[in-house]
DNA sequence: GAGTGGTCTAGACCACCCT
DNA sequence: GGGTGGTCTAGACCACTCC
């Protein structure tokens, strides 16, 4: 039968599915036994088997489907650059990829999330651009960023449309410094929606500030993605240019 | 009575209860009223009471003790420089908080995580340092590193009982290049032991290599905190020097 | 209509903590 | 002993999908 090293049923029952996933007994793609069937195959209720099921979506290897089943779920994950200079969407079919974006809100907001405290963003009303970045169809982004008030339309649709590098760039405006915060958090309601994750999956998070040579043009925002879509890397220098001491 | 906005009932209590412990309405390191009377406000089951305070766990908001009830957390996060250079017992003093190392364990592994495959690492035998990083007696970090196995066992001791940029500074070996790799992932085995935390609670992980001015001395590792004890920021040039393209 | 997962309940039992 | 949260169960109902 299955593996019983601990007390705990759904533990048990939670552990032993997990390894069957990892092991390849249950196939990516395919459709897990149904509960009805696990509980009889484990010897406990049907409910400690939905428990067990249910601990497991966090992870990310299965998804469950009302009225259909729960299935192992396929994991790609994409590796973007921290650097904000290199994240375009010229940048994105380098990697082989084919970037597409989807405006979903442009609403005038305040900052409001304590957790940009950080990076000390300004308390008055900016223009708020939501939107979905897709990597190959799928969505890997949600980005949420913050401009100053003063733009005028045309630019403003560039920033829904654009990755923010890239309009930035064609505004012919210039970085000066990149601030970022990174951070894990439990999914956002829109990253739920957005990316059809249950409650508490975890999400990576990229909180930035973007000070520009125009001393009053400054952006901010953040990124969210499921823990299992995006990834960030970065290669730092041998020695720090600036010294903190 | 309660919020009543959906129709599953398990939410409309999560909701709410999120709601009171963001209002204050329930106090940081107080009590909440016990699932039985909670239960009976509500109007629904004390099963459904629970499926709602267990969903809250990983939101880092609450917490339940078996036995005592359930409490509502205080967090304290703490934000560390991405750069390895400055991430030193030194630095810790600076930010104002008292560094302290436990080492967990030391044993020849090899690297297995799949995590670790963008970094490249070798697929020989590796010593392995297994330490926890607090912060003001707080556990922050949980620290895996492999090193290279021609170490004697006075510098191992070494690398077990300081920070990795420290040991490898009193060591005299200087970095050519540190490489990154930043995401998210739920808890892992070690982590929800060390920290206390529960199965599928998001933590930020920073996975790394460091090449040293000796090609044959190479570290990997990574390090996992709960998202709710730890950020890191980073800030990046103006332009980047190397050019990408 | 048969199968699926999701919700909700009442009730029982346990381990734990405090007095 | 009386409180707490955690586990487990049987059984009922629902919405959904597929045939």
């Amino acid at each position: 039968m299955a593996a019983q090293t601990g007390t705990v049923l759904h533990e048990n029952v939670r552990e032993e599915i997990m390894r069957r996933v990892r092991s390849g007994e249950y196939e990516v793609g395919q459709a897990l036994p149904s509960t009805a069937s696990l509980s009889e195959e484990f010897g406990v209720s049907a409910i400690t088997i939905k428990r067990a099921l249910r601990d497991l979506q966090p992870t990310g290897i299965l998804r469950s489907v009302p009225g259909l089943g729960t299935f192992v779920r396929e994991h790609r994950r994409f590796i973007r650059d921290l650097d904000f200079s290199l994240t375009s969407h010229a940048d994105a079919l380098r990697l082989g990829l084919e970037p597409s974006i989807s405006l979903v809100s442009l609403t005038r907001e305040k900052i409001v999330d304590p957790a940009f405290d950080p990076l000390e963003p300004p308390g008055h009303l900016m223009l708020c651009v939501r939107k979905i970045i897709f990597a190959d169809r799928t969505p890997i982004m949600y980005d949420t960023s913050y401009l100053p008030r003063s733009l005028d339309d045309a630019v403003v649709e560039e920033f829904g449309e654009k990755f923010i590098g890239d309009a930035l760039r064609a505004r012919g405006t210039k970085f000066t410094r990149t601030k970022l915060l990174i951070d894990a958090a439990p999914a956002s309601e829109q990253a739920r929606e957005t990316f059809t994750i249950p409650n508490g999956y975890p999400t990576l998070r990229r909180l930035y500030r973007l000070d520009t040579t125009d001393k009053s043009f400054c952006v901010y925002g953040v990124t969210e993605s499921p823990f299992d879509r995006l990834a960030c890397m970065v290669e730092l220098d041998a020695e720090p240019k600036k010294s903190r001491r």
